[in-house]
DNA sequence: CTGAAAGCGCTTACAG
DNA sequence: CTGAAAGCGCTTACAG
């Protein structure tokens, strides 16, 4: 069913003049006076004409759209952050006249390293990835002619530009509190083998450790899911911890339920603190001190990063980083504090 | 930049034929020797021919896109619905050679009456409206001249068909489960002028206590939000009901919370049930009862709808109805086994 | 300031 | 079975 839509001949027929003039006036060209540019303008209106958009990309060799792809997998942890970003992304790609076209990429798809359809149907001038996939499917991306982006994760020897938070030095600064709070016996909690960001942030832990002449104790590194992303049951340490680092909000939650059946209190008995400041960090209870990712920065970057690329074909940018910041809220106990008061 | 693309033109060059026989053999039309069509897919494949979706579009005034938006304010709640219903609109317009854009709906934006622009580019061929919009907005969205569909919520008088769950029949027959195990003091948790799903899972609740013939205490009508959405702290009636109907699953949660807090346990002294089924369901303590929505069913309905509406012009369906089904769990005591057992 | 011509990459209807 | 011609709706480069 083709739809009798209004076309700029429509309008340069009503008006007597050409399609070139109606082009020129409505994209406010030069060329047209503005009594008749307002003239066209107001007719256009009247018409209820609407820019057909894939005549002008036909003419441009492009799109005018971004493709977003989000693996499923990682859409089923932690969706509130990757809609709020897609959403960041959106709107910023609005200010370029680009429109977003979101793909969640299944695990069958991931598996079987297809790529997606707007890629085979030129419907996307980019790709922007967002959230980390296989290996095997990056090469397939790489596969990909058109500019393309990894959003919150990296992989080393990719030849494809990223951007990400900062895993590590967020992680380093808020373990730098702790200690700072009086705390010296800090376990991680996390699989430092399952995602890049895990394993930042655990190197963050780490780092601030070294710094502060810490020993780090094999045993207070405490998995908290399999290589395949999903969540084990938590194994508490013999020897506790004054407080435990955990990679995320979901698992610092799931400790916290874990360490109440124990009888052990947080804060009083065992500080806690996450990281994403996701639902799960004001779900939990104690509500919990995390880190927050500068969602809006981490989105304006990346759109800023493919419209470079796209318009001027800009070479690689390598891994940007965002920076995060703290968020204090109740899980943690000062100890320093607390041994004044004593 | 405009970078050096395959089209069919260099194919046909390549084989010393047509372009009109390239585009036969592409497409599985009629009219090519098998042999050709062969060679033309391999000669594809070799030179990484990509189709130029837009290029076909023109020709048929489509866009081969569908619109979904989602109101940014219903985003907050509940984004893991949002997305997975997105998700299983975008895979069943796969098969019919569409994709997706999604546009989530600023405050902003619904307040100014803003039509997304993809609608003024022409980049959609249908709307799809995913969760509640202002009245306001509603009579916008239907000066577009495209179809349009509005999905998870419906408006009396408004000339859009939509796709709705059964939040009626589920809640009566969630209050009726409730029935069944003994109870017959039953509360309701949630402002009946919010939303339409709202008011319906009230009424679904009425209904049931109509027909088991149990009056209707407006005492037990608990608000648990400002007409704007926004949630209020919940105020326990003077006199307890056996159990509470919540009309979402995060309410029941925090009227758990609240219970706990006034020494009351769930389900032993009272019994809660939710509806949706989303996070907050296995997050709570205990995990809730609760009513599923088939989002499969629904995005499935609602694709269905919309591509009837584009190929077939075809009229109104009205309000479609997607059943949903009850998630037993741990919030609900049975009265008649306590009861027996006494 | 205004417009005729050509072209973006496909597909359709028709002719051979 | 194969292809020349026309057209989708816009924009660009050029001419007047």
């Amino acid at each position: 069913m083709k739809k009798e839509q209004v076309t700029m001949r429509d309008i340069a027929g009503r008006l007597g003049i050409s399609t070139v003039t109606v082009s020129k006036a409505l994209n406010d060209k030069e060329g047209v006076s503005e009594e008749l540019k307002a003239r066209i303008k107001e007719t256009a209106k009247e018409m209820g004409y609407r820019l057909n958009l894939a005549a002008r990309a036909m003419k441009d060799g492009l799109s005018y759209n971004i493709g977003v792809i989000i693996p499923e997998q990682f859409t089923n942890v932690n969706h509130a952050f990757y809609l709020r970003v897609y959403q960041h992304i959106a709107s910023r790609l609005e200010a370029y006249g680009y429109s977003s076209i979101l793909h969640i990429l299944t695990i069958e798809d991931e598996e079987a390293l297809n790529l997606p359809r707007i890629y085979y149907e030129k419907k996307a001038d980019g790709i922007i990835i967002l959230g980390q996939i296989k290996p095997a499917y990056i090469e397939a991306v790489q596969q990909m002619t058109i500019p393309k982006l990894f959003l919150d994760f990296y992989q080393e020897g990719a030849q494809v530009d990223s951007i990400v938070t900062d895993n590590f030095y967020g992680s380093y600064e808020l373990v730098s509190y702790l200690i700072r709070e009086g705390h010296r016996q800090l376990a991680f909690v996390g699989n430092i083998h399952a995602t890049s960001s895990i394993q930042d942030r655990f190197l963050g832990y780490y780092k601030s450790l070294l710094e502060h002449r810490i020993p780090l104790d094999p045993d207070w590194i405490i998995k908290d899911r399999d290589e395949q992303g999903i969540l084990i049951d938590l194994e508490l340490p013999t020897r506790m911890p004054t407080a435990f680092v955990c990679n995320c909000d979901q698992v610092a939650r799931a400790l916290i339920e874990k360490l109440k059946k124990e009888g052990i209190q947080v804060p009083a008995d065992c500080s806690v603190v996450g990281y994403d400041n996701d639902i799960f960090a004001t779900v939990s209870e104690p509500q919990l001190t995390t880190v927050e990712v500068d969602m809006e920065m981490l989105a304006g970057a990346a759109v800023k990063t493919m419209m470079k690329k796209i318009s001027r074909g800009e070479a690689s940018t390598g891994r940007t980083v965002v920076q995060g910041r703290i968020i204090y809220r109740d899980s943690v106990k000062s100890l320093t504090q607390a041994q004044s008061t004593d």
